[in-house]
DNA sequence: ATAGGCAATGCAAACGTTTGCATTGCCAAA
DNA sequence: TTTGGCAATGCAAACGTTTGCATTGCCTAT
């Protein structure tokens, strides 16, 4: 049926073993045999069994990516989607394949099933994930694997990439500085999530460095939108620009704004975290702070396929950077 | 070091032969062995090694998921990745994994080593992806595989899935005449793939049955929905409603409308094809067609898990119902 | 001329399962 | 009492590779 290295072996006569070398480049084989058996190979279209393959090898040369199916947010995902083309991207240029798994929190045994019985070589996993049982699975053996997300408890054994949301937030106040703004203020959804407190700090950090006087930080509400807009139509607060911690956030600032027909971004500014597609195309155009995801993956899958194949004990975690998309928003100077 | 069926074998006094058959029931075995053997087993933590299984009964349980990376468009791949999901799900709850591979169109060599080396059981790919020597090599074997999106050319030995656009196209149509509209427009981007032409059909066919008079159906661009919305400003046409086939041109289309200060939904009409997320959050709201991208993707891996177990040889398509969402862009009447 | 070394290859076990066939009892039917 | 059948299990081959060890020549250094 399926041509295996016992026929080639047979029509070069000569033992598999030979044949099996020849593939690998294994041994010194004579120039003559070699090129014999390279050409029947591809004369009976041959292709190595990479399950026979795995099974002596103890390597099945695959990775388990996980993804978060319980996450409704059709924003995340569709970010997610360009780390999963990321990752499948460099495992294939190193001779990986990708199993991917959907993640409920109820229970890990599909992830478990991935290590135990696929024997995937290493997991790469979104940091929702990361829950107590599954936490002390992963860490309590060496098996390799790298979380997408920084986890909220800080771990030393624990690898993982994430976006620089610090320099990031730093990154928004530097561009609306530059354009003239004089009193951001930092709208966020959830101040105890790792990333909301990194923004923070990068907000107050750049400020202080700019030596601007802010409008502080606010966790949004709708409620609480309204009533700090009318305050700034009433003079009543100098805030003239607003850094958003999300899109929702953002398309929600801006229909209040333009509701009371402030102009955007003459007399406020707004910028936002998480490039949405469609932020260009909402009037204003959005301008963003944002994250390439495609890059987060190869990140993360670099990391792992590092630790897998060098066996590297030394964990790491990196960083990637933000960068800001300037579009109509923020744009008050004609420059 | 991982423990296997021969050390559950030694550990009861029995043939391995016997633990095989027990965890496969695959013959009759005393209930005292039996239980021995299933306490062994789990004292000892055993997990079968699915690459012996699969090398053995040459099936792998495992299919492959081919996402198209060189699909940039964000919108199309916000939609994949519930389809991603549902595949998954699908897959698991039958005992098989996902393996996933990037592909791009100038070369078809990961999807073959899926099939050539991976020995995955069945491919799902994205209509994108069936490009001439594709085809070829998919339907020249009897390979069990699905397509996503409906092919241009008509083929008897392909299976695929698709929304059903005509049936979404005549839903957007009675949506806008409940709402008491009367001369829609239909706006594509190209007349000649086949899911525009089903929408075309769709518009006629349910505007001809509604008894009528369209304002037809036109190419989109920039240029001339200026002119066109110009020319409804002057009276010179009585269109009142546009039917967009992407949320792309429901953005342009919008903008221009609110750039001549002409209310939607009072004066104008309009409805989009695909729910991007954001379109809840544009104003006004939009109607939009809703393509249900998590039952795309269920319906084609049960469509393909059924192809793969049953070895059923007809093959089938599916189309799968578009849904209306109404929100405020239709909404004339106050009911 | 002989020993030692190395290049080229063969042999067979191993990876962890499954499965067809053989074997062993035991029980019921004749 | 013999025979036939069936339930319960063992034996060993097979799936398609890889790899340590053994073997065979041949070449070179002594």
């Amino acid at each position: 049926m399926t041509v295996t290295i016992k026929d080639i072996a047979k029509a070069v006569g000569v033992n598999p073993s030979t044949v099996s070398r020849v593939i690998n480049g294994t041994a010194s084989i004579s120039e003559e045999t070699k090129e014999k058996i390279l050409q029947v190979m591809k004369e009976l279209d041959y292709h190595p069994n990479s399950l026979a393959r795995s099974l002596v090898n103890g390597s099945t040369f695959t990775i388990g990516l996980v993804i978060d199916a319980g996450n409704k947010d059709a924003f995340s995902n569709a970010f997610f989607i360009q780390s999963v083309i990321a990752i499948e991207s460099v495992a294939q240029s190193k001779g990986y394949s990708v199993l991917i798994t959907n993640h409920s929190l109820s229970d890990s045994s599909n992830i478990k099933n991935l290590v135990q019985e696929r024997k995937v070589d290493g997991i790469i996993l979104p940091v929702q994930c990361m829950t107590g049982e599954l936490i002390d699975l992963m860490t309590s053996s060496d098996f390799p694997f790298v979380v997408m997300g920084e986890p909220q408890e800080k771990r030393s054994d624990i690898s993982w990439v994430d976006v620089d949301n610090e320099q990031g937030s730093r990154q928004a106040v530097e561009c609306l500085i530059k354009s003239g703004y004089k009193s951001p203020m930092l709208l966020v959804e959830n101040r105890n999530t790792i990333f909301e407190s990194k923004r923070i700090k990068g907000f107050e950090d750049e400020c202080k460095a700019q030596k601007i006087k802010t409008s502080g930080i606010h966790t949004f509400s709708e409620e609480k939108i309204e009533m700090l807009i009318d305050e700034i139509q009433k003079k009543e607060r100098d805030t003239d620009s607003f850094i958003c911690s999300n899109n929702v956030i953002a398309f929600k600032v801006l229909k209040a704004i333009k509701a009371r027909k402030i102009s955007v971004p003459k007399q406020i500014g707004v910028i936002t975290f998480d490039n949405y597609p469609l932020a260009e195309y909402m009037e204003p155009a959005l301008s963003v702070v944002d994250v390439d995801t495609y890059k987060m993956g190869e990140t993360a899958a670099e990391l792992l396929l590092r630790s897998i194949r060098g066996k590297e004990k030394k964990i790491k975690s990196r960083l990637v950077d933000a960068a800001i998309i300037e579009r109509e928003s923020t744009k008050r100077k004609t420059k």
